[in-house]
DNA sequence: TGAGAATGTCATTTT
DNA sequence: CCAAAATGACATTCT
């Protein structure tokens, strides 16, 4: 991508200049300084990422079996492992329940996608974002409206506690630098959140494309984490399907890296965002089939458009692992032809050097015929030819003739 | 903690 | 000419 299409790179020389690594703009780029370029990209990060919920997407899978392909740990090809449904269920349950808000969606915009309906019933909002304050797990469990932030912070809280080897009890009110660090430090596999198009917050959102259009869906700040809510069971329209604790298979005393127990951006933006399918459909259905599906919904300008980026992204991302496995490929079978090229030139070489030997060969015998001829020839008096003075040349047709050293034959004779 | 690998993403080119 | 795939380049994260 050029220089510059990520806003940070725009930030004065001097900063750039004293944070060498990547690392270092990166921290840069969370200072206060407003990007000054646009990037429509950065309008497409939810800010509440952090309020992902491995559990809750656990749940989705279990009632979105996922197509041939899989970008998330959860996602797979085969069934999802903790995946007790049949494949049915998620249409039955998921569509119908993401449905029904459809008809309601004439009427305005968004908000027809809200709860009762929407994802968990759960609003998206700072504003009911639980502060340190805010009742704990226990007291929300009577709340059915609990908020998805504080679902999705307590989750990753319990995901992270588990990657951390089991450090997530004792929940007090989170540091909010380390839900931030939380985030930042999302793997490239579909978690990373920290690169240029990270929107923390909607300060500095761009006026392109998307950007404020997203931003108008998350006017969230980010919220606690929260230690894994029984409650959640309970708000969630899913609480149908007993969500199975996010538990990603893993080898003996590795640590797990965060993509392994979450899921994608996308998704999370697709959860934030309400789009009432997965992404999954989103990225691999065929094109009719993708838009006979966005057709049935009615969806904002905003959701087409995360959509769009959604399908987009994940269709490139599957070419560019094609592309690198054949980059790859081509790699290994340019180095056999280079090792059969190898093992050519070397038998060419051999060829070449049994070729000189004969040629010298023939050039010693022929060398000792000239002079055998040459000196049986005679002159009308007798007299040999004198080699200064002539020559022996032959001609095409295979004649032989003697020809004073001053001329030549012609080439054709 | 730094280096290199792996991966995601965007812009651009190719098909 | 348009859409999708392929690819280069860059950023980030992981090992």
């Amino acid at each position: 991508m050029p220089l510059g299409s990520h806003a940070w790179l725009f930030q004065p020389l001097e900063v750039l200049q004293e944070g060498g690594t990547a690392r270092e703009r990166v921290e840069e780029r969370e200072t206060p300084v407003p990007p000054p370029s646009g990037d429509p990209r950065q309008g497409l990060d939810v800010p509440n990422e952090a309020l992902y919920d491995p559990a809750l997407y656990t749940l989705m899978h279990q009632m979105a079996p996922a197509a041939s392909y899989g970008h998330c740990p959860t996602l797979g090809d085969s069934p999802v492992p903790s995946c007790s449904q049949p494949a049915p269920v998620y249409d039955h349950h998921y569509l119908d329940i993401m449905a029904a808000p459809c008809s309601r969606l004439g009427v305005g915009p968004v908000p027809a996608m809200d709860s009762p309906y929407s994802y968990s019933g759960m609003v998206i909002s700072s504003t009911l974002d639980p502060g340190p304050g805010t009742p704990a797990v226990g007291q929300m469990d009577t709340n059915k409206t609990a908020s998805l932030p504080g679902l999705l912070s307590q989750a990753l809280g319990e995901a992270r506690g588990r990657a951390e080897g089991g450090q997530a009890e004792g929940y007090g009110p989170p540091q909010p630098c380390s839900a931030q660090e939380d985030l930042e430090s999302d793997s490239g596999l579909s978690l990373n959140y920290s690169d240029g198009d990270s929107m923390e917050t909607t300060e500095g959102l761009e006026p392109s494309r998307l950007r404020s259009d997203y931003a108008e869906m998350y006017p969230v700040g980010y919220g606690p984490h929260y230690p894994l809510l029984p409650a959640f069971q309970e708000a969630s329209p899913f609480a149908m399907q007993p969500p199975q604790p996010f538990k990603p298979q893993l080898e003996k005393g590795r640590v797990p890296p965060r993509a392994e127990l979450a899921c994608s951006r996308d998704e999370r933006r697709a959860l934030a965002m309400k789009i009432p399918f997965p992404t999954e459909k989103i990225v691999n259905l065929p094109v009719d089939d993708f838009n006979e599906l966005v057709s049935k919904y009615q969806l904002t300008e905003p959701q087409l458009a995360l959509i769009r980026d959604i399908r987009r992204r994940g269709k490139n991302k599957v070419a560019a692992q094609n592309c690198r496995k054949r980059k790859l490929e081509n790699i290994v079978q340019l180095e056999q032809d280079l090792e059969q090229l190898g093992r050519e030139r070397q038998r060419l070489l051999r060829d070449r050097g049994e070729v000189d030997k004969t040629l010298g060969l023939m050039k010693q015998k022929l060398g000792q015929l000239y002079r055998e001829v040459f000196l049986m020839l005679r002159d009308e008096a007798g007299n040999p030819y004198s080699p200064d003075e002539y020559s022996l040349q032959l001609t095409t047709e295979g004649g032989v003739f003697l020809v004073p050293r001053s001329k030549k034959l012609d080439s054709g004779d």
